[in-house]
DNA sequence: GGCGGTTACGTAAGGCGTAAGAATT
DNA sequence: AATTCTTACGCCTTACGTAACCGCC
């Protein structure tokens, strides 16, 4: 013998009627299925969960525990389809976000921020991973969107997130100043990782040459490069929005307008991915 | 259209197993009979749970908010007949406790930790009451077990549980010393209030005689009587516990052997109570 | 063509309502 | 005698299993 939800509804109204007959009215049934009801209930439970009192009933302590497991029980049940809809329409649930360490500092929290008030009520799992790894995950569906920089690979959609400029960063104590052009540097380049920052990396060779570019150390890890700079090793071409890092004993130069490059980063998801959340974010990136 | 637990399980089953056959086998029923049940959650809910991928099915991020709720409604009715159970036993539960606040000094603290070691998983209400409001709401069931002091009325089933005799509270300068007889003492008693104590009230109108206890001030609250003590209004006569309460100028002198006097405190009960916690509690204080 | 999920249909079980019964006040 | 819960019985709804059917790799 098993419990059902119509028997726990019995239960539940005669418990709050303490009465056969209202609970009857309340359920809009005849008394004689609320007795069976009960009885079912209370041989499933093995114990007796009223004690009839001749004129309506009471609950035993039995009862009172059974009641509150019962109430949780079709509360749970009344609110779930509305959860899950909620779910299916993006409107909760669980994003997962990945972005690279390089690409993060620029605009993760804006764009955390951004999601929040567009999809409010989702929450958002966060994961640093490299480009490559990024793309894997997102093929997998093992994260919803990445903040990634080109090349995208075919198969994935995509919106541009946030654009800048590359500016120089040397050492304090560097003879440049003010605006300056490629051609003035004599130092050699602190270079991004073929591997690991692929985009800057062909970005930067491109603008100055691979000659010069191949220097004493290929770093990816943006303040990695930037200690570098500080002691002396060369100088780097790095996104703005990194002098609000504020390192010590590193500033910035402009580029000259001939010489300016604006490098790209972009929001990126797989079109099969079926989490709702991701949905409809995508749609409001897109407009 | 309304949900079945049937219903539930053949979807967590299917959720689980992502696959109808494997899970209409754990089930040890048909495939038939799970789709229709998982059609018939599905458009309760409202939305599609599942994605049929050809080989096999996937859980949509609504299906994972469902199946969540789900579970726990599965596992609350799982251990509901356990936790009822257990109730029906007074394993578990709420047992109201009701002590005066003169009886509480001594055997409170006492009482409970025997309380709970005699019916771990049982959880304590307190309430603090005269003897007369503790009878009644013995009687209405309104609390289970009382910490009285005699007369028990007729109707309730109680144990001793703690025994004392008085000793005789004196300011720190009074002249007494040691063991004193009652005829030794020359000053009016701080009395207790016929109403409020009216044991305490009649066995000390009983050893001093009650024209040398009406005093100037009848009191029921021993913190009040020691405070009237010390200020030198009188002496009084006080349960030994009291001693233990430590109050500055006053000080306390045992009474002669023919003047000693014992005061009972006793757990009291209503036989009607069907709380089963307290059924259990009265066996093993029967004892 | 086989694997996996769905639809159709017959049968059996379970639950409701009506009516009559038992117990307590 | 009245109120309240319980039991008995007939009917209907629901849900299963068997069998046949679609869709996709």
């Amino acid at each position: 013998m098993d419990l059902s939800l119509n028997q726990l509804r019995g239960f539940v109204a005669v418990a709050e009627e303490s009465h056969f007959g209202r609970a009857a009215e309340r359920l809009n049934v005849t008394q004689p299925p609320l007795t069976r009801q009960i009885q079912a209930v209370e041989k499933a439970v093995g114990v007796s969960l009223f004690d009839r009192t001749g004129r309506g009933v009471r609950l035993t302590a039995a009862g009172e525990v059974f009641l509150s497991h019962c109430r949780r029980v079709l509360a749970l049940l009344e609110v779930a389809p509305e959860a899950s809809r909620r779910a299916a329409e993006g409107q909760t649930g669980t994003l997962r976000l990945a972005f690279t360490a390089v690409g993060a500092y620029a605009v993760l929290a804006e764009f955390l921020t951004e999601v929040n008030t567009r999809l409010p009520g989702v929450s958002i799992a966060l994961a640093e991973l490299v480009s490559e790894d990024q793309f894997e995950a997102l093929g997998n569906l093992r994260v919803d969107i990445g903040l990634v920089r080109p090349p995208i690979p075919p198969g994935f959609e995509s919106v541009l997130v946030h654009s800048e400029d590359l500016v120089l960063a040397v050492p304090v104590d560097h003879e440049l100043e003010g605006t300056v052009a490629l051609a003035e540097v004599t130092e050699d380049y602190i270079g991004y990782s073929p591997e690991g920052s692929r985009y800057l990396h062909d970005i930067c060779a491109a603008m100055i040459g691979m000659d010069r570019y191949v220097v004493s150390q290929l770093a990816s890890q943006v303040p990695t490069m930037l200690a570098l700079v500080r002691a002396g090793f060369g100088c780097s071409l790095v996104p703005r929005s990194i002098m609000a890092m504020g390192v010590e004993g590193v500033r910035y130069c402009e580029l000259a307008a001939s010489d300016a490059h604006s490098v790209t980063l972009h929001a990126c998801w797989s079109p099969d991915n079926p989490n709702p959340a991701l949905q409809r974010l995508a749609e409001t990136l897109k407009k």
